[in-house]
DNA sequence: CGGTATGATGTGAGCGTTCACAACTACTCG
DNA sequence: CGAGTAGTTGTGAACGCTCACATCATACCG
């Protein structure tokens, strides 16, 4: 009988239709006790009857709260930033947080300033920011984000803010480690674009294990983190005349390009160059030859972050603190003692 | 001298600091015209002072609007839904849409239903759909979405909701006519899972062109779309007693594990076998050898996606149609003339 | 059986904004 | 010089919900 309204239905209706006020409709809606099953029984009728659905702006202006978090990231076309997106998201989702994004085009502060400036005013109850950036300025982020809880993904920060990360130092250190273990003394390394913090921190742990050995890479070249910038920086390596019997590669994506160079030079991967890749994508293992690498286990990644930003939100203030996990080195065939040819 | 507040200012502070209405502070963050140069200078500046941050809310709550579009997506593990989100992400931001994501678990009714729900509760001005599902419920899904507008991404209905896609089914055809061209008539096949539409149809379109030359593929396999998956369907055909000189892969990654099979089984690609994969992701020029592939430009997806939901949300209605994309055969060194083996 | 705890429901106010409209300048022009 | 007009500013109401509190009935206790 009624007529068909434009508006979606509203809270008012539900109580009109279900011959209760709107309070108890609220009730309903937000599973409170001390509502007779009989009445709401009658409520949750008329919200099927109307396809009633719960105005969340209404509801976030009252409460302050929104049930959602906000993300900040960076280079969701790349393997690593998509996979902790993915994972973050997921277990944001497992946890019923609704998710809004904000991804920048480029790495600066005032995008970033301006990204968190838009996720506040959509009143997130807490910020993660995926920002692989370099130098962060750290009082300037506790400034931007004020009272919003928020946690960093994937940067090393030595505890000054909440952050969860893959110690990526370490893991330049495992791969420069497991070449030096091979025999290995003449290491070339191509690195990734170096204003982000992964890049220079593998390159910055491979350092450091090759100069306790008293050496250093015999030549250095940076990539862009895919196939091509590989191949590319690969072949600058062997035009440049330098010799080296290992090659070390900030990711695997590069990794690949690079044992194209290598091998279109004639040369035999692992019998001539040993190579180390970083990340293990799925696909690594099957590279020809499978690859050796440097594991990040994003899914773990994700879970942590999630959980530290919901302690935040929901028990307040924490110790201020960081959690750090560990890579792990995946030996597959691409490395082999140095000198050692075809068997 | 004003006590700091805990509360964030409003707009109402923003008022009584610069002396001026809070109508006349809406002006000036709203951009209308009709502000004194003189009175907008006072007003920005008490901005500044009190920090001021627009309440997202408030606003939507009023106008029912939100400049945010909500993203219903499944699988942004995989290669293809995560270029896609990202793409399409970087193409509303562009347009200063700002997003919201609801991920599937998994690929049925009910978690779309709720998906969709969460977005239009959170008043999202249109809805993206990247759900590589099968059977789609035409009608439920227009039901579902009410007066929001909405478009399917990757996802063929003859035109029956808005949507935009990149011809899979005639991505398959080229992959088959490709080798058909080559000279091969023995051609088996990895597919994708076939629930996904994706899968379906590029194993369609390939099974049209060699029904036209009559053929059929000696035998298929269905993978994950992960190369472990690859690798093992390989296997399985090869195990199988099948005899092909030509693979049909279903995606790139399960090309990659397909072709380390082959060459453990002592097979040469592509002078034994030939092998075609699908989406040309970045890495596929590096592989060994170098894979001939069907390029899906998830750039133009994106770009394209956007523009029509935001053609919806602006302009209103259009006359229902599909925008749809044609993809592109990338031939490379893992495909060769049947039978002609190494020079 | 009067008084009090308990459960179920309703009422008023306010969250921070925008919209529609009103009102007040100061200027232009015949 | 008075009417008209454009530009600038202010006022009241409403958006849909939750919170704090008030109210009412019912049950329980000695």
């Amino acid at each position: 009988m009624s007529a068909e309204v434009a508006r979606p239905a509203t809270m008012i209706d539900v109580a009109r239709k279900a011959g209760v006020s709107y309070q108890t409709v609220s009730r309903v809606v937000n599973q409170h006790a001390s509502v007779a099953p009989a009445t709401r029984a009658r409520v949750l009728e008329a919200i099927r009857e109307l396809e009633y659905l719960p105005n969340g702006a209404a509801r976030n202006l009252v409460t302050r709260r929104s049930r959602t978090v906000g993300i900040v990231s960076f280079g969701t076309t790349y393997y690593g930033p998509s996979q902790m997106l993915a994972n973050i998201e997921f277990s944001f989702r497992e946890r019923a947080y609704g998710l809004t994004l904000a991804t920048l085009t480029e790495l600066g502060f005032d995008d970033l300033q301006s990204a968190v400036r838009e996720l506040r005013s959509r009143s997130v109850d807490g910020i993660v920011m995926i920002a692989p950036i370099l130098r962060v300025d750290v009082d300037g982020i506790r400034r931007l984000c004020g009272k919003v809880p928020f946690v960093m993904v994937d940067i090393a920060l030595g505890g000054r803010l909440p952050s969860v990360l893959i110690d990526q130092r370490y893991g330049g250190m495992l791969a420069a480690r497991h070449l030096l273990e091979l025999g290995h003394r003449e290491i070339a390394e191509i690195t990734g674009p170096l204003d982000w913090s992964g890049a220079e921190l593998r390159h910055d742990g491979a350092l450091a294990v090759l100069g306790e050995a008293g050496l250093a890479p015999v030549m250095s070249a940076a990539g862009d983190w895919s196939a091509a910038s590989g191949y590319r920086a690969a072949a600058r390596l062997l035009e440049s005349g330098a010799r080296f019997t290992a090659l070390l590669a900030s990711n695997d994506q590069m990794a690949l390009g690079a044992m194209r160079a290598l091998r279109e030079r004639g040369l035999r991967i692992p019998e001539d160059v040993s190579v180390v890749g970083f990340d293990d994508v799925p696909e690594s293992a099957y590279f020809e030859p499978p690859l050796t690498t440097v594991r990040q286990d994003f899914a773990s990644l994700g879970r942590a972050s999630a959980a530290y930003l919901i302690d935040l939100i929901e028990q307040g203030a924490t110790p201020l603190n960081q959690r750090v996990l560990s890579p792990e080195l995946i030996a597959r065939s691409s490395t082999r003692q140095r000198g050692v040819g075809t068997c």
